[in-house]
DNA sequence: GGAATGACATTTA
DNA sequence: CTAAATGCCATTC
């Protein structure tokens, strides 16, 4: 933690994330690689970690973020947790991975 | 202030 | 195409 070099960034790298989550509609999902890119990062990584921490794991729908290559990549209350929830929302999962993964994805410019 | 971690991405073999 | 190695960034210990 830089106490002096600090941003003056009230809402954390992870609340931005959180943000991007919910403008997600249900029966879409989104990569790491794009929520970084939206906010003008390349924190691919800090971004998952920030799910990681999973503070709000309801308010916030995590289990619509998945990897580039359109694999789930993990969820914090298990990977077929998250199959699970995404089959309910339409998206069809195969072997961990996303069916029409491109028609799926949601894009942030939209 | 510095080292370690992780739900990733990209490149090379 | 699959597997391994390297790089990257923010957060946490």
């Amino acid at each position: 933690m830089n106490s002096k070099l600090k941003k003056n960034n009230h809402l954390t790298f992870n609340e931005h994330c959180y943000e991007l989550l919910l403008k997600i509609p249900k029966g879409r999902v989104s990569t790491y690689k794009a929520i970084a890119e939206a906010l003008n990062s390349k924190a691919y990584q800090a971004v998952g970690n920030a799910m990681n921490s999973n503070p709000n794991p309801v308010s916030v729908p995590c289990h619509r973020v998945v990897n580039t290559d359109g694999r789930l990549g993990g969820y914090a209350f298990g990977s077929d947790r998250k199959i699970e929830l995404l089959t309910e929302e339409g998206i069809v999962i195969l072997d961990g991975k996303v069916q029409d993964f491109k028609r799926v994805l949601f894009d942030f410019k939209e």
